[in-house]
DNA sequence: CCTTGACTTCAAGCTTACTTGAACTTGTAG
DNA sequence: CTACAAGTTCAAGTAAGCTTGAAGTCAAGG
């Protein structure tokens, strides 16, 4: 038995849809070699690629983004552990910092909503005199986040 | 001076665009009396209902679920503290979940993909044995949710 | 040989959350 | 009165991440 898969076996072991993988392909985040047939042949290294995108897209990465991560990774072979890990360690911080929102917005929830002073332009804590000078209107401390949000996507 | 507040005042203070506010009316999150000449004129209150969105937005709410949620609130009167606090109640669990995916998300980071184990069909973090029976291929542990994914939006 | 299922490409469609543009009306300052 | 900013509606466009459909090819079983 061979270490090359069709499509339908790679979309199987990984749960991805076929036509996912091969929008994911189109992308350049995946790549197959060809049957005669004109069918692909995925190696089976791919799956750890597929799985790093799912958990990547979860943590909330674009496509784009995982593309550059993974363009990152050393290439004309097959990614070792150390490769992943390196890879993978800018991700932490993302992590934390996202958890440290929801933390926040969790803190608000309780202080803010929850004690009926959410209006915008009177809360201590959505304008905050202790933080930053204000970059416009709008509930900052919470809602904004320097540069683009998240954005996370359906599983 | 009134408490109704033109399109362009709303924007101003809550930070969302005019365009964007004709959006929330149209679906019917937020609603707006209408001065003779056809202008909008939002009820100050309005304000802290944007703020709301814009919070459960953050948390991952869609303005489908966000509109379940406002419905929920007292017909007839402006809602008090309390009512926001009975809305947002839910939402901690909501929030509680997605920290501990994330920190699930964090441990498989440096576990598996770390230590260059993550393979979808080897690793035993992927697949624990004790966790529930598996439904069905892919690294169900991490990136696999019960119930639709958070579709967490921009900002 | 025939059928069935898996595969191919390409173009178009879907969902969410808006934005943009066209064409027009209102409100306000000078 | 004249500008010009701000408002109106409606239709169409955008972005991401796919899915779906059409039309055709390939591989295996009976």
């Amino acid at each position: 038995m061979s270490d090359l898969l069709s499509i339908g076996a790679v979309s199987r072991r990984s749960g991805v849809a076929t036509s996912a993988l091969r929008y994911y392909e189109e992308l350049g985040l995946i790549s197959a070699e060809r049957a005669p047939s004109g069918h692909r042949r995925f190696n089976r290294s791919v799956l750890r690629r597929i799985a790093f995108i799912a958990f990547a897209q979860r943590i909330g990465l674009t496509l784009d983004e995982i593309g550059a991560e993974l363009s990152r990774l050393p290439p004309g072979r097959v990614p070792v552990g150390e490769d992943w890990g390196r890879l993978s360690r800018t991700w932490h911080t993302r992590i934390r910092e996202r958890i440290a929102e929801l933390q926040r917005l969790q803190e608000g929830l309780t202080e803010c909503i929850g004690c009926g002073c959410l209006s915008l332009d009177q809360c201590a804590l959505v304008n905050p005199d202790d933080c930053e000078a204000e970059r416009g209107p709008g509930p900052t401390r919470w809602v904004r986040q320097r540069g683009p949000a998240p954005g996370e996507t359906r599983g």
